[in-house]
DNA sequence: CAGCGGATCGCCT
DNA sequence: GGCGATCCGCTGC
């Protein structure tokens, strides 16, 4: 998947963080240091997968919020139970990509992979105001991916 | 096509 | 005890 949106949060300057109030046992995985993978349980039925992008302590991560399937489609498909908005949403992302509460704690190419790759030609980045939530929203920390023909 | 509400769990107040 | 970094199906226009 070819990720085309992400939300960013700052951990203890951030009150829409899980981390704001301090380190919890669910939240214990943002402390780590970078490219561990927090994944929290969302509205008590989803799961929502997190990078740590900052220094051990710091608990900035991105959330992972949509992408574009360049391969495995056909087993998100199964494993969403539908064809169409496989990976549009944080919940749907971890459902087509199987990304569980077991992946909480473990880091970057120990289950899941995560490469970078240059932007596709015509395409652009856009920050705007983060989705979802009722704290700092105004920090514009949602990027999107763009294109001219979207 | 937009809007509403239910599902269902862990966490913090 | 209440609410949330969500998703989906149903309703009514």
């Amino acid at each position: 998947m070819r990720l085309n949106e992400v939300e960013a949060y700052d951990g203890a300057n951030d009150p829409a963080s899980h981390a704001y109030r301090g380190r919890t046992e669910r939240t214990a995985p943002m402390f780590g240091p970078p490219g561990t993978v927090y994944v929290y349980r969302s509205y008590g039925i989803h799961w929502c997968a997190n990078i740590v992008v900052a220094p051990k302590g710091q608990a900035a991560a991105v959330l992972l919020r949509g992408g574009d399937l360049v391969a495995g489609r056909e087993i998100a498909e199964l494993r969403r139970g539908r064809t169409n908005d496989l990976t549009n949403g944080p919940g749907k992302v971890c459902e087509a990509l199987a990304i569980t509460g077991d992946d909480s704690g473990t880091l970057l190419g120990e289950g899941i992979l995560l490469e970078p790759r240059p932007s596709p030609a015509g395409t652009w980045v856009r920050s705007s105001p983060r989705i979802g939530i009722s704290k700092a929203t105004d920090r514009p920390w949602r990027f999107t991916l763009e294109q001219a023909s979207a």
